[in-house]
RNA sequence: GGAGGGGUGCCGGAGUGGUUAAUCGGAGCAGACUGUAAAUCUGCCGCCUGAAAGGGCUACGCAGGUUCGAAUCCUGCCCCCUCCA
């Protein structure tokens, strides 16, 4: 395994390690470190732009070192101010626990469970005290905070910042004093939130901690960062079905840094990758044939891998109809238009949609285009709307008489 | 305390009395094409009704008002932001 080896570790899908030679001569030290990885229970899902730390947090478990999984219940409540997030709802703690379980199961298909220590902010944060926090705000001036990007181009655009926002990364910076991390890890858009940890743990006389920092993966649309709410995400609880054909719909070129962050397809392999898109002597579609392959094997298996392709295959490449359909219980009686059937089903959101889509001839029956709403349905029938949803059409009728 | 700016459809953002269900961009959906659910091109993109043509209803922070007619004018209320102090 690839992973074995420190050298690779630390170049493979790195975007920068503040301070390279100390982490690596503690990594060749033979201690145990302390990783820090945070989380928001306000996102509890995980996608492939988290998997990129947390693969290299495997990776380092691997080599012998202890992850603590701090769940960030109280930062949460303020929000990291990347980006222009606007005030969140305030969590109950019901909601917060329910998250945390989410992301964990989701957390552990990728990380070690054994070498994690969970810990809640709040053992810490519960007890801070006014006295506390005007202490850890005197260790800070605004011009340092004001350094931040986001925050000075918010400031001069004219947009808000609020106090408690500032508040942010030194909160999270005191976590790392807390638990007492040898490193943490996120993504180029947490610099400044891990230096401020740096920064803090010397004041108080601790070893500042490294910092690893992960490119930023770009969603499927090619443009902007993967996130959820921007809904250019590719979940990692998804279905097999439904990762392959997301990573299908990436554009080409995000092939290679999908390899390079996600997967351990070996460097020269991947080399060879791009002198052929180049050259254009490999088609960008075996490549990301292969690259959904990869990613999913590793959150499922190799079958569910083979399985996922031949479904794509089928489906959109021989446009044939998949094996499972999900089945629906309509009642057919007479009269019925198809326009209901096609909300019945789920096809369609409303009867005015469903009329678009047949208007715009997405619709078909039984592999038949159809063209009006008076097309015949019956049971049994496949409801075939697009390029991919499908809906087999049971006659309620007939089960319950 | 003072001065000013603003709340529009999933998001961003036009629109200051009249074909405005509301320019445009993004997202989404569909069609064509294709080497892919890439790219590109085209269309759609509130709800209900109709086989269709069409018809109806609801919408521009909230509540009233003016008017033949308002997202656009007036009044009150709620909310957000900036600057000066």
């Amino acid at each position: 395994m690839f992973s074995q080896d420190i050298g690779y570790v630390l170049r493979r899908g790195v975007a920068e390690i503040i301070v390279e030679d100390e982490l690596s001569e503690l990594l060749r030290s033979g201690k145990k470190l302390r990783l820090k990885e945070g989380f928001d229970p306000s996102f509890p899902d995980i996608h492939l732009g988290h998997m990129v730390s947390l693969r290299k947090l495997h990776q380092f478990q691997e080599l012998g070192h202890q992850i603590v999984l701090i769940v960030a219940d109280w930062t949460a409540q303020i929000g990291d101010p990347s980006g222009m997030s606007a005030t969140r709802p305030i969590l109950s703690m019901e909601q917060v626990k329910a998250n945390a379980e989410t992301y964990m199961k989701q957390f552990f298909k990728i990380v070690d469970r054994k070498r994690t220590e969970v810990r809640w902010q709040s053992e810490w944060f519960g007890k801070f005290t006014l006295n506390d926090i005007i202490q850890l705000t005197s260790k800070f001036t605004i011009a340092q905070l004001m350094a931040r990007e986001d925050f000075s181009t918010r400031y001069s655009a004219g947009r808000p910042i609020t106090m408690t926002e500032l508040l942010y990364p030194l909160l999270q910076a005191y976590d790392s004093v807390a638990i007492q991390a040898d490193v943490e890890f996120g993504g180029t858009d947490q610099k400044f939130n891990l230096l401020v940890g740096r920064e803090l743990q010397s004041m108080v006389g601790q070893r500042p901690q490294q910092i690893f920092l992960v490119p930023i993966l770009t969603g499927t649309d090619g443009s902007q960062k993967m996130s959820k709410s921007l809904g250019n995400y590719i979940g990692v609880a998804e279905p097999p079905e439904e990762i392959y054909g997301k990573v299908m719909s990436i554009p080409d070129s995000l092939i290679m840094d999908y390899f390079e962050s996600v997967t351990d397809v070996p460097d020269e392999e991947l080399e060879e990758f791009g002198q052929g898109l180049k050259s254009e002597t490999i088609n960008p579609m075996v490549l990301k044939k292969r690259l959904a392959r990869e990613i999913i094997t590793q959150l499922y298996d190799q079958q569910a891998a083979a399985e996922a392709e031949e479904h794509f295959v089928k489906v959109f490449q021989k446009r044939e109809v998949p094996e499972e359909i999900k089945e629906y219980h309509v009642h057919l009686s007479a009269g019925i238009g198809l326009r209901d059937v096609l909300v019945e089903t789920h096809l369609a959101r409303s009867r005015s949609e469903a009329n678009r889509l047949i208007a715009q001839g997405a619709v078909s029956i039984d592999s038949e285009k159809v063209t009006n709403n008076v097309a015949p349905v019956q049971s049994g029938s496949i409801i075939k709307v697009g390029k991919r949803r499908f809906a087999k059409v049971i006659n309620a009728d007939i089960i319950t008489s």
